[in-house]
DNA sequence: TGATTGACTGACCGCTCGTTCAGCGGACCG
DNA sequence: CGGTCCGCTGAACGAGCGGTCAGTCAATCA
């Protein structure tokens, strides 16, 4: 009974397989070499098949670039949507993320040459053109999710008024920053360490206060 | 008696006007096209001479990009040196290399693109051997200066304690996020209102506290 | 078992890029 | 004014890229 079935669901895993192999010998040839001098010749040569292969399976580079990146961000993504979609306060909130991105981009340690290439696209307006409908939005849908919890966090009273655009972009791109800091050290501090130094300086700032007695646990 | 010596001036003069031509072309292409697009054809032409010209002056492409990077950025630091270099508080050394920062990319547009290039480096090894000297560096000099200043505010107990290098990255990026998101609008508003909000978050972070009543400003 | 298929290959093509260099022409000298 | 210099030019070159496609061969079929 499983005969056919079993069979064509078998060249699906292939080309399952085929697919994801290809993305991910993309993703650690865009990390050592850069976006720019990533070549189709050494993504085939790292993904152990000859180069026309690729276009088997991907129209040109710029798809498989794109739908390389779409894979890992669309992880990313779930996994703070996870993060966000409790109840919780605003500082709960804020350290389910932190750890999120943190665990995230510890897992997918090539990843972040790809992101930043997205973050700041290059190329002619063409190119460009083309990358604005998957990675500008994906972006700004990051800084859209964070600026609708703070915004929820200010009407509750959580958090002080203010742009909450400014404040998302600021919040991500300092996390992000010391994240990627992190990432890329050799013997980095415990997780906790990390996201209290972040949760601490966005949500009371680094001056002393003469009421911030307590010591921090 | 200036006869000579004023002569010989007149060629240094027309040589460092060149120089500075073809380096403001090379910021200008590399901001429309970006790192990887900007070709030396299309600089050459926006400075108004042959492809030829510019190996005159430069040794190769590497050497165009690196020095043209070295002029903008050292005059990034020496205003962010010179907001640094008083005895204020902290709050106030902030506001300045705030002001300073917005001030620098608001007249260096351009420069935004070139500067991310260096920031995240790619290319080859060879390359990034190459750039490890002059881009790293620079901006580790960077994160090291803000870094004293925190160490400094913390020993004189304006600035909680934590891990100076973590704070002056997340510092610096989040103020650069939302520096050049602001840089990128078409009607920003006014200056003082970012370097408020910036402070603001820096210093006290973005939640509530119940001493906190005092309206800003 | 011989025929057929199609996933896979890699030599090849057209193109663009950084870099070179033989030659041009205006400025200056004697 | 003829000769010499030299800053400058842009056609030409070689390297290296993305993308193509005629050919290969193991798996499958009849």
């Amino acid at each position: 009974m499983s005969e056919k079935a079993a069979s064509r669901s078998k060249e699906e895993v292939v080309q399952e397989y085929r697919v994801h192999s290809i993305q991910d010998a993309a993703m650690r040839v865009i990390a050592r070499k850069g976006m720019g001098a990533a070549t189709m010749q050494e993504i085939a040569k790292e993904a152990g098949v000859a180069k026309g292969t690729i276009y088997l399976y991907f129209r040109d580079r710029d798809e498989l670039v794109e739908k390389t990146f779409e894979r890992a961000i669309s992880e990313l993504h779930r996994r703070v949507d996870e993060a966000l979609a409790t109840d919780a306060r605003f500082e709960e909130k804020l350290r389910a993320v932190l750890s999120a991105e943190i665990r995230f981009f510890q897992e997918n340690r090539e990843f972040f040459r790809l992101y930043l290439s997205f973050r700041y696209p290059e190329g002619n307006p063409q190119q460009q053109r083309r990358q604005k409908r998957t990675c500008q939005p994906q972006y700004q849908a990051r800084v859209r999710r964070m600026a609708d919890s703070l915004r929820q966090a200010m009407a509750r009273g959580e958090v002080r008024d203010g742009d909450p655009q400014r404040l998302a972009i600021f919040i991500i791109e300092g996390s992000n920053a010391v994240i990627i800091e992190r990432v890329l050290e050799d013997a980095p501090p415990p997780e906790e360490s990390d996201i209290n130094l972040i949760a601490q300086a966005i949500l009371h700032g680094i001056a002393v206060r003469p009421t911030d007695q307590r010591s921090g646990m």
